[in-house]
DNA sequence: CTTTACAAATAATCATACTATATGCAAATG
DNA sequence: CATTTGCATATAGTATGATTATTTGTAAAG
């Protein structure tokens, strides 16, 4: 029963599935605005099915939908699928065996520091925990990135740092500007410390602004600006200085403060 | 001069090449011996290109060969290639795009948390700096995951450190298997933190032990064994106790003495 | 009860054809 | 002359059907 003149409107089929696909995807994509990663099939499926997974929707250790059913809910083929599926493996978060099928893998195999699954989680709904679980992990790391940096930073890198700082302080930019800011200068900061592992952190933290400013962004109280500009500007300062440890405490602080924000304005919205 | 009846001997040349491979990828393959994973053309192209890549033979901005030369140096068909090259750019080595190719991706991007990336770098040159950023990202995140672990361990996760413990405690153990009880107790002490971020991170500390007892082993000398077993019964005790302080000082006391350990070995081993 | 052999299910691989998309060049336009 | 527009082309993306490999459950043999 799969047979017939079906080639010939394979374009057809095609650009129609496109944009069934663009119009259902809407309540998605909505998420995250203004990515700018091309989305074709292989993203659709590979977003649909990796926050399908991070949300609970397949568990842990169960084994999902053969190929034939999931080539039949996507309407995709299986090349498309397949290699959805290798993504996913490669993130961790299922492993597929032959006879058995594809199974989810155990959270802790997930790589919870790769860009795409750290953003499913905040699709699948944010979670108090989480955010604090983020906030432990930058604290762990940036501190000891930034007093790195100030022992092992370039003057090009002072100045980049200084040039975030001046973008950060300007008046009456949107919210977004401020965050690109705010991640800009992390990501000089990661860079400096001269540790590759902490540069391939910065996506991370950057996620992770980016989750905090749609919670709260500093430009909504003068005063929260004023301090969030002040506690980094300590930090362009010592590692300008070269001073690890005013680094480090500067780092900390600046971190504590942006957490303590989100984590009140999240608990407020709670009750 | 792609036709001809081809079809009939498929399953010959197809065995073929798989006998091929497993001969030609000896060498390949003997850097890390008894490694589990079912490793078909798929992971055979992977591992090919990640370590071509990581390890300079293909440079950042670079374009990459084209699906067509790609086929015919490995001798894979293009769903085998394309699923490989999907792979590699989940782990954010490379950026396939329209009319330019696959573009190798710069550093920065490299989700330097992977365990194949991690793996890739150790068998692409084990380098100095390398290994000390490996300790570097160690020193920053587990003194804080063992004080979270003091603060919200289960009592099972308690007799669970012990017991892995006692496993490294044992006299006349092979090297491998005392690296197996210290990765499994760090493990544990990743999800006593109940922090999921940690918990990833274990996979790096796991690939960074191994590494670190492949150039020196605590086994060849008595006092340095000793000493491991010293300072991880103090972490073991610590999060017993539940003394967060107490349990990231000796975290901190472990890792330096592992990393010391191994960097001398690796620097005398240099001159 | 253990081992071995077989069968079935499922992923893995292959080959080919066609579509979508981005880049560069050329022609048209101001 | 500079700028824009359109088209050709190269490359990745997608589709489909067939075949092989591998694992596991089950049944038969020991």
């Amino acid at each position: 029963a799969q047979n017939g003149a079906r080639q010939m409107d394979l374009g057809r089929r095609m650009a129609g599935t496109l944009s069934d696909r663009e119009g259902a995807g809407a309540s998605a994509g909505l998420a995250s605005p203004a990515r700018r990663k091309p989305h074709n099939f292989h993203a659709h499926v590979m977003y649909t099915l990796g926050t399908a997974i991070v949300g609970g929707t397949y568990k842990e250790g169960q084994i999902l939908p053969g190929d034939s059913d999931l080539i039949d809910q996507f309407g995709v083929s299986r090349t498309v699928l397949r290699e959805a599926l290798k993504t996913l493996s490669a993130k961790g978060l299922v492993e597929a065996r032959a006879r058995v099928g594809t199974r989810v893998l155990p959270r802790a195999r997930w790589n919870m520091f790769d860009s795409d699954v750290l953003l499913w989680h905040l699709d699948s709904g944010i979670s108090f925990e989480f955010i604090a679980s983020l906030a432990e992990i930058r604290m762990a790391v940036e501190p000891d990135a930034a007093a790195l940096a100030a022992e092992r930073r370039s003057d090009e890198q002072a100045d980049e740092l200084m040039g975030w700082l001046r973008g950060m302080a300007t008046k009456g930019q949107s919210a977004e500007d401020f965050a690109r800011n705010d991640v800009g200068f992390h990501r000089v900061v990661a860079e400096a410390s001269g540790n590759p592992f902490m540069v391939s952190l910065s996506s991370v933290v950057e996620i992770a602004l980016m989750a905090s400013f749609t919670i709260s962004s500093p430009m909504e109280g003068g005063a929260a600006f004023d301090k969030a500009v002040r506690l980094h500007r300590n930090i362009a300062e010592a590692i300008a200085a070269k001073d690890p440890e005013m680094a480090r405490v500067a780092m900390r602080q600046a971190i504590q403060s942006g957490v303590d924000r989100a984590t009140t304005t999240l608990g407020s919205a709670r009750r």
